[in-house]
RNA sequence: GCCCUGGUGGUGUAGGGGCUAUCAUGUGGGCCUGUCGAGCCCGCGACUCGGGUUCAAAUCCCGGCCAGGGCGCCA
């Protein structure tokens, strides 16, 4: 019965691939993972297993093996999934030092062939294939990485969120209407009702201040249903967000701040080898980042050649003039009120300015975030003055009635953020399986 | 959504009105006792789809679909 075979019964791995060293030699074994290559002398095979760990060689001259066991290696096809039983040896010509004298194989499952791509990258895929065949891409060492780094920042963010007093909560991602304006959202089937994907957590984290949870963060998808085609966008991403009550713009830009020192780190200090794998030198910023008001950026911008009107978002072309003038990361700060949304606070005396930030690297924007209105009247004033109905907001503002404390928050893109992280030129290369305009499989 | 470029074996490519359609990798088989992008020999495998022009289209034209790059959009 085929369905039956390659059973694991009492087989269990003894020794990943990076425990694989010198010192055991002598000792008995079992290796599991992929067949990463195949190299047949006819007297004597090579075999090269992976793991998520690393490869180690499995070495079978055919005087010393069982004939039996060579059989079972010479079936092999890449890629297929195996358990080996043998005896490590040191040998200085074998990588690592060591080698494996195979004793015993169980072919836990066999690869089809042709693959759908090559996981050795001698013939390198083009990212739609790889996306494709996402599995087998991520095989690869120098893709996994990129997805050890991300895990181990929002390790480091959580950390960093639960050691300052942040209580993570969960926000619901199905939601009633197309409240906030601006941005496209999905629309879905309600039972007898239309509902959205929710496209940010913003109205119902500002709602938990009203709650008396003080400071809260949460990390989860959101979604966007514009056409964008870019290296840089995704319609469905991870947003880190976090919203702090009896605090400002200033107090919670010092939180993003001292977070990504944090994770940059923490990633320098627990993933040098993703790194490495990666060839990216995460440099460690400045304790504090530069701040750039929206006044000396337009200056900067104009200053490179590209024109910008005051009151108007950073075309793409002023995104990069700007990152070239400041590089690493920095803050934007006192935006023109008029371009942010209507839960920005104005400054006081000056409501031309407003007391919204946003967090850059170089071009890439990370994060936006603000001091938040807390006046219920000054709330539906700012959404009708945007053309909204306050009428539309009727639970949100409610929060606003009964003791609602000042409080301001940001949100940060994961995926944005691991591109700094990792190096990587396309979002799509720091999301598992990405959705973009043209995919939604697998 | 707009502009530009492209779509050729499983993968990555060359070619660009009539070719037996190039090369690499892969894959199937054979040889080979120290490989680590192993080597050598033999075999296999492809012109995005629809329409048009033409004696003849993978090649030229139109449209669709898909992709790459750039931009717009991105409270």
């Amino acid at each position: 019965m085929n369905n039956l075979q390659g059973l694991l019964k009492d087989w269990r791995r003894t020794n990943y691939a990076n425990q694989c060293n010198p010192e055991i030699a002598g000792s008995d074994v079992t290796i599991m993972g992929w067949v990463h290559e195949i190299r047949d002398f006819g007297g004597i095979m090579f075999v090269i297993i992976r793991d998520v760990t690393g490869r180690v060689q499995i070495t079978a001259p055919s005087k010393k093996v069982e004939a039996e066991v060579l059989e079972q290696l010479r079936e092999l096809r890449k890629e297929s999934v195996v358990a080996i039983k043998g005896m490590a040896q040191e040998a200085p010509k074998a990588p690592n030092g060591v080698e494996i004298l195979p004793k015993e194989v169980k072919v836990l499952n066999m690869a089809n062939q042709p693959l759908p791509m090559d996981p050795t990258e001698k013939v390198k895929a083009g990212i739609d294939t790889r996306l494709d065949s996402r599995f087998l891409d991520i095989r690869k060492e120098n893709v996994s990485a990129i997805f050890k780094i991300k895990g181990q920042m929002f390790h480091t963010i959580r950390d960093f969120f639960y050691d300052n007093g942040f209580y993570e909560i969960n926000t619901p991602k199905l939601v009633a209407s197309a409240t906030e304006g601006g941005t496209e959202l999905f629309p879905i089937a309600y039972f007898d009702k239309e509902a959205f994907l929710g496209q940010s957590p913003q109205l119902y984290k500002q709602m938990m201040m009203a709650s008396g949870m003080d400071k809260v963060f949460e990390i989860a998808q959101i979604f966007r249903a514009e056409e964008h085609d870019t290296l840089r966008h995704l319609n469905e991403a991870v947003s880190i967000d976090a919203e702090v009550s009896f605090a400002d713009d200033e107090d919670v830009m010092k939180i993003l701040n001292d977070m990504l020192v944090n994770v940059i780190n923490d990633i320098n200090d627990k993933c040098a080898d993703e790194l490495e794998i990666l060839g990216h030198e995460l440099e460690i910023p400045d304790e504090k980042f530069p701040h750039v008001t929206y006044d000396e950026a337009v200056e900067i911008v104009n200053a490179h050649g590209v024109e910008m009107p005051w009151g108007e978002d950073l075309s793409r072309e002023a995104e990069k003039a700007l990152g070239d003038e400041m590089g690493g990361f920095y803050f934007l700060t006192e935006w023109p009120s008029e371009i942010k949304p209507f839960y920005v606070m104005p400054k006081d005396g000056d409501e031309k300015y407003s007391h919204a930030f946003d967090l850059m690297y170089n071009n890439l924007e990370l994060s936006s975030g603000a001091t938040r209105v807390h006046q219920h009247d000054l709330l539906v004033k700012q959404i009708g003055e945007r053309g909204l109905n306050p009428e539309g907001f009727g639970t949100y503002l409610k929060a606003f009635e009964y003791g609602m404390p000042p409080h301001a928050g940001w949100g940060v893109g994961a995926e944005r953020l691991t591109m700094v992280m990792t190096g990587s030129e396309n979002i799509r290369e720091c999301a598992l399986f990405p959705r973009d305009r043209h995919r939604l499989t697998p």
